[in-house]
RNA sequence: UGGGAUGUAGUGUAAUGGUAACACUGCAGAUUCUGGUUCUGCCUUUAGGGGUUCGAAUCCCUUCAUCCCAGCCA
C-alpha cells in the first residue's frame, strides 16, 4: 500500500516571521538567538487584545528557539499598582507562556537610565527646560507648522547638570522643570521635537518607593530597556510607528547596544467588543459589569471565568493573523474557535433551563433506573456515567408545542420523540392551568426503546434532553451574551454606552440538572446538551449553591430559521 | 491641510512578475441518539485611472479612501 503522505497544514509566514527569518539567515542576530519582550504597563488587566501581543512576542521566541522577556513598563507611578503586576503574570501563565527567569521591570533600570541622561546632558544632547506644560505645547508647533526652540535650549551644560541634580533631589516643584532631548524642533514628526526625557513626580512607586522623584518617559525608557536586555526584535502595535525615530535615536546613544529594532503590527479589534483600557475601566467603575473578571469582559480573567480555554484563545489569535492593516475581526470567529475546542473536550451533561413537567403514565410508579450516558461522543475514551430515569421528568418548555409549527419535530400531541440516552415517549395529554398555560404533559413510553433505539429500527426525528425530577439538583445558571448590541459600539450612536446590551446577563435561578453536576468544579469544561458550553463559576459556585456560566451557545440552526420566519 | 502607515470576497489572512486562495460568516443539501458534530456544494475578491511587461494583486506614475501623531500617558 502507498504510504499516506501527511500534508502538514502550515500557516504561511507573516511579515514579522519573514523579517526574523531573514535576520537569522543573514547573521544579523547576536548568538543567533532572537529575544523579544512583552512590556505591559501594570495599570490595568490584560484583555484579548494583549493576548495578540503576547502570542506574537512569546510565540516568535518559542518558534525560533529564542526567549521572551516579561517586563513591567512601570515608569508612571501615579497609575501603576502591584495588584496589576500579579494579575498580569497569572494571565500570561494561564495562556500557556512562560518568561522563565527573564522577568524585569523598567524600574530596574532607573539608575542606569539616570546615568545615561547625565551623559546626554554632558554631551550637550539634553537640556533642562523651564517652559510650563502650556508653553511647551505652544512651542511644539502643530501638525502642519514647525515648532520653536525653547529659550532654555542652549542653557550651559553646567547649569543643566546642576538643575537636573536639583530635580532629582526634589528641590523643584512638579511641572516646573523637565529634561528634554535636543533633537529637532522643526521635524515634521512631532515626536522628534525635543521629546521629554524626565519629569518630576512626587509619587511613591510600587517598587522603588520614594527613592526617585524624577521618572523617565516611555520614549526614553523603552528602547534603552530593550537594549539593556539584549532584545533583538521589539514588536509593538501600530500607534508606535511614529515613535520609531525616537527609538532609533535612543538605541544609537553612545554606549547603548544598537541591536534592538522596533517593528509594528496592527492591534486586534473585534466586532461587538470594546478593547480600550479607558472604556473597560469605565464599565468596571460605574458597575455596568461586576468587576474586571466579569465573564462579559474581554479581559483574560473574565474570559477564563466565562469558560474560554486558553487553547481556544491562542487558536483565535493565530487565525486572525498578523499584518499592518487596521482590521476588525468578526466575533463569530472567536465563538467558532471556542466551540471547536470545547466540542472536543467538554463533558456532556443534561440540564433543563426552563423546565416543563412530563409524566410518563405507563412507567412503574416510584421506579428509578440508572442509565448509561456517554460523556463525550467526540472522544470514545471519555467513558460513560450513570443518570437516573423515572416516571417524572423535566424537559425544556421549548421542546413542546401544543400546536406545532411547520418543520417542528419535537414533542407535540401524538408525536413520538427520543429522550437522550433513555426511551421513546409519545405525547397523549396536555394539562393546563386556569390561564391556559401548559403546566404538564402526559406521555407514554416504549419499554422496547431503552437506550435510544428500538428493535424495529423506527426513526424518530426529535431527541430531547431531560432530567429526572426526584434526583434533579437546582442550579443557578448565568446566561451571558454579547456586552454590546452593535458591531462597532458607539459608531452610530456616538457613545459606546448607548449600545450596551442590557440583557447581556440573564440569571436563571432554578435550572434542573442531572445529579452528576454536584461534583462539577470551576475549570472543567461542560456542555449542557443541546444548549451550550458552561463552566462552574470560580467565585460563586459551591456544592450547596451551584452556579454555572454560559461560555457560548451551541450553534442553533432551528432557532435561526424560526427567527428568520418571524421577521 | 505636515509627517507616518495601509488598501485582496461580508470579515480576517495568503499568493513576493506566471491559473487569485484558505478560514470564518452567509446560503443550500447529506449524515446524525445533541436541529450540535461531521461531510458536500454554492455565493462573493485585487480601491479607481494610466503605464512597463509575452504576462501585474505584485514594479512605476497618479487619483481616491481609511487609520495614527500636536501628554510632563504608555
Amino acid at each position: 500500500m502507498e504510504p499516506v503522505v501527511e500534508l502538514k497544514e502550515e500557516r504561511s509566514m507573516n511579515f514579522l516571521e519573514r523579517i526574523i527569518e531573514d535576520d537569522l539567515a543573514n547573521n544579523r542576530v547576536p548568538d543567533n538567538t532572537i529575544v523579544t519582550r512583552f512590556p505591559p504597563e501594570p495599570n490595568g488587566y490584560l484583555h484579548i487584545g494583549h493576548a495578540k501581543a503576547i502570542c506574537i512576542n512569546f510565540g516568535m521566541a518559542e518558534k525560533y528557539n529564542g526567549r521572551c522577556h516579561l517586563r513591567m513598563d512601570d515608569t508612571n507611578p501615579e497609575k501603576e499598582e502591584q495588584e496589576y503586576i500579579n494579575a498580569i503574570q497569572d494571565d500570561i501563565h494561564w495562556l500557556g507562556f512562560d518568561w522563565n527567569d527573564y522577568f524585569y521591570h523598567a524600574s530596574d533600570y532607573y539608575q542606569t537610565l539616570y546615568e545615561i541622561a547625565l551623559n546626554l546632558i554632558k554631551d550637550g544632547k539634553a537640556y533642562v527646560d523651564s517652559l510650563s506644560a502650556e508653553q511647551m505645547k505652544e512651542y511644539r508647533g502643530t501638525l502642519t507648522e514647525p515648532g520653536k526652540e525653547s529659550p532654555d535650549r542652549n542653557r550651559p551644560i553646567e547649569d543643566n547638570l546642576r538643575l537636573f541634580e536639583e530635580m532629582r533631589q526634589g528641590k523643584h516643584a512638579e511641572g516646573s522643570l523637565i529634561l528634554r532631548a535636543k533633537l529637532d524642533m522643526a521635524s515634521p514628526n512631532i515626536n522628534m521635537r525635543d521629546p521629554a526625557l524626565y519629569r518630576i513626580k512626587f509619587a511613591t512607586h510600587p517598587r522603588t518607593g520614594d527613592t526617585w522623584c524624577i521618572y523617565p518617559m516611555y520614549d526614553y525608557t523603552h528602547p534603552i530597556s530593550d537594549a539593556i536586555e539584549g532584545i533583538t526584535h521589539s514588536m509593538c502595535s501600530l500607534e508606535f510607528e511614529d515613535h520609531r525615530p525616537v527609538y532609533d535615536w535612543a538605541t544609537s546613544i553612545d554606549g547603548i547596544d544598537h541591536t534592538p529594532h522596533q517593528y509594528e503590527f496592527a492591534r486586534l479589534n473585534i466586532t461587538h467588543f470594546v478593547l480600550s483600557k479607558r472604556k473597560l475601566l469605565h464599565l468596571v467603575k460605574h458597575r455596568l459589569v461586576l468587576g474586571w473578571d466579569d465573564p462579559r469582559m474581554p479581559t483574560l480573567c473574565g474570559m477564563r471565568r466565562r469558560g474560554y480555554s486558553p487553547e481556544s484563545i491562542r487558536d483565535f489569535i493565530s487565525r486572525v493573523g498578523v499584518a499592518k492593516v487596521e482590521s476588525v475581526v468578526d466575533y463569530n470567529l472567536l465563538e467558532f474557535c471556542v466551540r471547536e475546542d470545547l466540542n472536543k473536550r467538554a463533558q456532556r451533561v443534561m440540564a433543563v433551563l426552563d423546565p416543563l413537567l412530563v409524566v410518563i403514565t405507563n412507567y412503574p410508579k416510584d421506579k428509578v433506573e440508572w442509565l448509561d450516558a456517554e460523556n463525550n461522543p467526540e472522544n470514545p475514551q471519555g467513558g460513560t456515567r450513570l443518570i437516573p430515569f423515572s416516571g417524572e421528568i423535566y424537559i425544556e418548555k421549548e421542546d413542546f408545542m401544543e400546536v406545532p409549527v411547520k418543520g417542528y419535530h419535537r414533542l407535540y400531541p401524538g408525536n413520538e420523540i427520543r429522550l437522550k440516552h433513555a426511551y421513546y415517549i409519545t405525547c397523549n395529554e396536555v394539562i393546563k392551568d386556569d390561564q391556559g398555560n401548559v403546566v404538564e404533559v402526559r406521555c407514554t413510553y416504549d419499554p422496547e426503546s431503552k437506550g435510544g433505539t428500538t428493535p424495529d429500527q423506527r426513526k424518530v426525528k426529535g431527541t430531547s434532553h431531560w432530567v429526572s425530577v426526584p434526583q434533579a439538583i437546582d442550579c443557578e445558571v448565568r446566561q451571558y451574551d454579547k456586552l454590546f448590541l452593535t458591531e462597532d459600539p458607539g459608531v452610530s450612536t456616538g457613545n459606546y454606552l448607548d449600545d450596551l446590551n442590557h440583557e447581556s446577563l440573564v440569571v436563571l435561578s432554578h435550572v434542573k440538572c442531572e445529579p452528576s453536576l454536584k461534583d462539577a468544579q470551576p475549570g472543567e469544561y461542560l456542555q449542557f446538551i443541546r444548549n451550550g458550553y458552561y463552566m462552574a463559576d470560580s467565585k460563586d459556585h459551591s456544592v450547596e449553591h451551584p452556579v454555572f456560566n454560559r461560555t457560548v451557545t451551541l450553534k442553533d440552526s432551528w432557532s435561526k430559521k424560526m427567527k428568520k420566519i418571524h421577521q
